[in-house]
DNA sequence: ACGAATCGTAAGCGATGACTTACGGTAAGT
DNA sequence: ACTTACCGTAAGTCATCGCTTACGATTCGT
């Protein structure tokens, strides 16, 4: 129950940016929104939204809050395109398979 | 160029149901909109975000338009969360590696 | 102890998006 | 040819979401 919030959580483009800014490594909120082009509020929100989806680990420090992305969260989205991949496949094969029989049934 | 429609058109539980419908195989309009709780009008607009996005794709057969997971554009997405983990996993494992020796530099 | 820094939350606003009804267009059936 | 079935599109409505400004809480520095 949280790879539809994964997901939903990666449809916004701000925080793609947020997630690519974090690949490299962990950091604080401050040197997040450093350079993007919206407020620290909002990168704060969007820092919530990713951490409810699993998708970001926080460690406070002292004065500060230390993001990083947490591979479990990307693991289930990653399982469950997985599973979408396999179906995909098998239905596309199944359908050349019928086409090529000239489908009778 | 792609995988950001892709994600932004999974990020809708409707058409996710959508996705999970043609699982088994290839459907017409009328199949899929059968039983999900909305129009088949708004089905329509649903399957043409995700044609858009390149996760479907269309055959029209006579009077009928048979929709199908395209499996190239799943393979997409894949293919991002795929470096989104190969780069967490990276990330996590310097973090720990840097916590375990006391950091310094 | 006092001021500055870091960060989350609340309230309000504007834009995006999902849905409905209504309509038009093409193919199939008789 | 006429009716029926199947489907996409247009217009309009309502909720959701992302952003900003304002504020409060905690921690560091002196």
């Amino acid at each position: 129950m949280a790879y539809q919030d994964a997901i939903t959580a990666l449809a916004d483009p701000t925080r793609r940016v947020i997630i690519d800014k974090l690949r490299t490594g962990p950091l604080p909120v401050g040197a997040i929104a450093d350079g993007m082009g919206v407020s620290r509020p909002a990168v704060s929100q969007h820092l919530k939204v990713l951490s409810d989806a699993g998708l970001l680990s926080v460690t406070p420090t002292g004065n500060r809050r230390v993001y990083a992305i947490a591979p479990e969260g990307v693991d289930e989205l990653r399982r469950y395109l997985d599973t979408l991949w396999d179906d995909a496949l098998a239905a596309f094969a199944r359908a050349a398979e019928e086409k090529a029989k000239g489908k009778s049934t």
